[in-house]
DNA sequence: CGCTGCTTTGATTCGTATCAATAGCAGTGG
DNA sequence: CCACTGCTATTGATACGAATCAAAGCAGCG
């Protein structure tokens, strides 16, 4: 069981719109577990016995063909929710980009719990719709945009999406992603060598710079957003 | 108000939650209203003041660039229900395929209702998270699949859709498609002249016949599956 | 210091977009 | 019944962008 009176994401998960009573059933199902940097949570296509509230760091959502391809179709933050409630397999693999903190539920009671707690099920059908208004925006990224442009959206999404997370509020100039340029590749359908030219590109014409292989600072954002499209 | 009683899709749409009293009520809110092809239902970026049912016909979601570029991220058949609820603005342009007809609800007494009764509630959460999972599977079409592998996951997919209309059950061998090649091309993120080679070259393999301009006969399931990728 | 893994850079190929023309079909009116 | 018109689809030639193949650069770390 798990306390969650002193959870972190009390205030942003779904379980914000539980009562201390409910709460506390709620903490009797789940438990918290680390998550090592690359190790999978859940697998594509497996029977997905379980969600979760992510408490720290930040994993991704992969769809993988039979000879290796990957697209990543999803990032996932702390107070973010991942799996699958009403339904029988996972549709996706949920791998940890860093190292990670979640609370786990067995799937089955979370369907019965949230079945007979409509707030908490409101909660979840608002959060999925954004989600669905997100993965339909990226499509468009996906399907129609340009390598340039496809990196210029992205960055400008990550500086809000991280901007989220810290003390701030509004869109930083200077983040730090949490991944990989073959992490951004899978993200945007590219592969790794055309992401990496685009970012030198972008230094090279002044719009960002890059003090390290992680760490992004957008110097001039009118110009990101231009190019975004 | 509108009869729910003798609704073609009362079993189907979310409707099939509610019992007799509650499907008054819901009708008393609710309206038909006939949509003719090419009319749009709902704007990008309006203030989306209306949630429905499909009733019959074939509506698509479109996200468009500053500089027309389109992308349809979802197609939508009798039974689906279409709009945002519990959002601000529609992320998305709503237009008829085919001539439609449609059951519209304001959606702030929709919000309200829905609100009130949990069964209804579940049932778009479920309808949600699977359009969730349909746009995140197409994420990975859009991004990393080849022109070929996307037209014939396409056909797979619309044979499976289609036939859910109809009377069999179980996916078609032959069907008609809702929609011309622009339509189809802005669905797989490519140029109707892509689309248009790709079809040729599988007539000319022999993996499908094409009787008419939307009539897609497929001859080689297995073929076309592995061809899917 | 010299691994090891990630990233950048370069040369080339390949797939799809683009540009341009033709062909097929549906509806209209002579 | 058959030209005529407009629209959609097909086919062809070419250009361009991103993938691929290959090598070098750069960090972090024993």
């Amino acid at each position: 069981m798990t306390d969650c009176a002193t959870c972190v994401v009390r205030n942003r998960a779904i379980c914000a719109s539980l009562n201390p009573a409910e709460l506390a059933a709620l903490g009797k199902m789940g438990r918290r577990q680390k998550v090592r940097q690359g190790q999978t949570l859940l697998w594509e296509g497996d029977g997905a016995p379980v969600v979760a509230n992510v408490l720290e760091g930040v994993l991704k959502l992969v769809v993988s063909a039979a000879d290796g391809r990957e697209q990543i179709v999803g990032v996932v933050f702390p107070s973010d929710f991942i799996g699958r409630p009403f339904g029988k397999e996972s549709p996706y693999s949920v791998t940890a980009m860093t190292d990670a903190e979640v609370c786990i539920f067995n799937r089955n009671n979370f369907d019965e719990f949230a079945s007979s707690h409509p707030d908490l099920q409101q909660k979840l059908l608002r959060r999925t719709l954004d989600e669905l208004d997100r993965a339909r925006h990226w499509m468009m990224l996906l399907g129609r945009k340009s390598a340039s442009e496809k990196v210029a959206s992205f960055l400008l999404e990550m500086s809000e999406r991280l901007s989220g997370q810290g003390c701030q509020s509004g869109a930083r100039t200077g983040f730090e992603l949490p991944f990989g340029r073959q992490q951004v590749a899978d993200i945007l359908g590219l592969t790794i060598e055309t992401t990496s030219r685009q970012l030198t590109r972008m230094r090279a014409d002044g719009v960002l710079d890059l003090p390290s292989r992680r760490e992004i600072v957008i110097n001039d954002r009118a110009a990101m957003e231009d190019m975004a499209g």
